[in-house]
DNA sequence: CGCATTACCTAATACGCATTACCAACGGCG
DNA sequence: CGCCGTTGGTAATGCGTATTAGGTAATGCG
């Protein structure tokens, strides 16, 4: 047998004798007199009572020593290690705090949060800004799994992510991506409702004014609003579907007069990131002199945007923005346990409102 | 020389046959036709020049070869090679995300979010909520430092981070823990710039209304509005401080017309999360039927509620919330970086506003 | 032509943790 | 007393990457 010869260590550099490290399992090994591996042993017992048996004397003595010790796992290495970590990622590809303090995201990180506390785990936030390479997304791995949320997330490095079996859900519906897990609003349930109540206060023409923009959630509500006009044995004829690029100048106090007069008695506007719709709508109906439960009736499926908040309540439905993150957690921690739990689709809450009453008696 | 006997090899239970996992540095390397060690050094060229040279030719294959696997670093083999996680952790004592969406953590989080961004760090969310245990504070060692906020950061835990050289920031004023690092705005020079601004339009009497707490935020913002008084030659009597347990209660139509009476001209409200104190201040001289920038001044020693984000802007100062929350980002990072970097007291911006105008000349 | 450089690469680590093969001590049993 | 099953623990891996000490031609120099 050959004698290899002797070579200098190679590999990492001494640490800075400076600040002292984070502690390691080594160390709380030293300090309760036993090997790393029994350390790690004694720190992951599974509860199920397989593995190996250490006496309980010993435990307490790891235990003891990794609490004084302050100890807490690395998470890099864990996850090298091929083991969870009990953190879960929350990509998004604006900033994550945006600077419009009113930001539809924020609900969604409310319940987000709230879930995965619930449930042992923290949030890892990752930005899109950071990075911008092709491995940009690849951060994530770190984390258990990850979620996403945003209109940009970018498909093939998602792909990617699902075809490796990284657990992921995307916030908002999302079909187009082959085993991507999704949670989303039924936008189409809840305009229908909305529809209805409308015609059961007696409105036979109701118009939908929405933008243009084929986002899912664009025309899921168009869905559920013909939908409505359709169980309410309406006709839901183009006519009575407004699409207007810009809401603003298209839907005029002439405009609505104009409908009126034609037998319209009820609107129903988008909700929309910028409020448009349903703002040019409520100004036009202002602006014509038309007061509004009286003479016509509103509605706006989704919230009213914070700038209308002082006005009165509109009767629509409101997203449960904080459900969903929670939803998103819970589908994604199924996932990250193995399991294939899926959630379906959330409802929306109707919200009666002021904004609607009963369609007026036709003139004689 | 003994000859060890030959053991099965332990470690990792093979993978599973199934889904082939992404391409590692071995098999680009094993592609390129070089060792696995050559393609790290070509991933990760310096651009300094500094490092092992490779030639041009050798880098294209690999460059090549790398691309063609799309290949892609695994973060966490790289941290943990690396020594470092490149993650900073954010401990608020309430939720992270609070429900109420003004709360004034936010604008806070949006300047950590970017700063941190920005130096390639990720953000991990702790809350107090999730742990619950007394070592729930452990959970922070994950990251390479934390930035804590909140008033009520427990003593002995954040004591013992700082005692075991764990890099920490506290957001906020704290110096009553040696050692620790902290960043705060400076109160003091900002209320004495709006007393100073009252003064040069020519008010000699200023009352200052305040809630009755005593946390560093309010009296730096009295001390700051005395100094005012002082450095314009005026009084500053205890008469010239309101301190009210319960503002609204206490500052009625009838107190004002009083102290305008005795030749009150101008009043100043101290910045609560309730805005408690600047809400009571303007309820009550509208209710006293006087006139704002005419009859009486007012200023606000931060940013206005946002219920009352419609009315005027009023005189007083921005609290940099935004930039106080990139400083603490950095001054953290300077102490994971080993330097000893401090950060000083963060300017607070004069803002004009609407509510103060010159001091009505005396009635004859 | 012999020796010192230089230019390029590779072998051999270390990083921190989870896992598994194996080992020692002990007790029961025939 | 020798064999065997248990109990309690440890040594030796592997995960994928970064780093560095060498090694080996090729080149420069006198």
């Amino acid at each position: 047998m050959e004698q290899p010869r002797k070579r200098a260590k190679p590999g990492r550099a001494p640490a800075p004798a400076g600040r002292k490290s984070r502690p390691r399992q080594a160390e709380v090994a030293r300090l309760a007199g036993v090997s790393q591996a029994t350390v790690s042993l004694v720190l992951n017992a599974r509860r199920d009572g397989k593995g190996a048996t250490i006496s309980e004397e010993t435990r307490q003595r790891v235990l003891d020593a990794a609490r004084s010790l302050g100890y807490v796992p690395d998470p890099a290495a864990r996850r090298l290690a091929a083991a969870r970590n009990n953190l879960l990622g929350v990509f998004s590809f604006t900033s994550t705090f945006p600077t419009d303090v009113q930001h539809s995201y924020y609900p969604f990180l409310v319940g987000v949060e709230q879930e995965a506390a619930a449930r042992g785990y923290d949030l890892v936030l990752f930005t899109a800004s950071s990075g911008g390479g092709p491995d940009a997304l690849s951060r994530v791995r770190l984390a258990d799994g990850c979620l996403f949320l945003g209109r940009h997330v970018p498909r093939a490095e998602l792909k990617r992510l699902v075809a490796d079996g990284f657990p992921v859900v995307h916030l908002g519906r999302r079909e187009e991506l082959e085993g991507l897990a999704w949670v989303g609003a039924d936008y189409v349930s809840a305009s229908r409702e909305v529809v209805a109540h409308l015609a059961d206060l007696g409105h036979r023409r109701i118009v939908l004014v929405r933008e243009d923009d084929d986002a899912p959630a664009s025309t899921d509500r168009q869905q559920g609003f013909l939908d409505g006009l359709d169980g309410a044995g309406l006709a839901g004829g183009p006519d009575s579907v407004l699409r207007c690029a810009d809401p603003v100048s298209e839907v005029t106090a002439e405009r609505v007069r104009e409908l009126v007069a034609e037998g319209v008695t009820a609107f129903v506007a988008e909700e929309t990131d910028t409020g448009a719709a349903w703002q040019a709508l409520t100004g036009a109906v202002a602006g014509a002199g038309l007061s509004c439960p009286g003479d016509v009736s509103l509605a706006l499926l989704g919230s009213p945007p914070p700038e209308l908040a002082a006005g009165p309540v509109p009767t629509g439905f409101d997203v449960p923005r904080h459900e969903l993150g929670a939803a998103a957690v819970r589908l994604l921690s199924a996932q990250v346990a193995g399991e294939e739990a899926d959630e379906p689709l959330v409802a929306c809450e109707f919200r009666a409102g002021l904004t609607a009453g009963p369609a007026p008696v036709p003139e004689p």
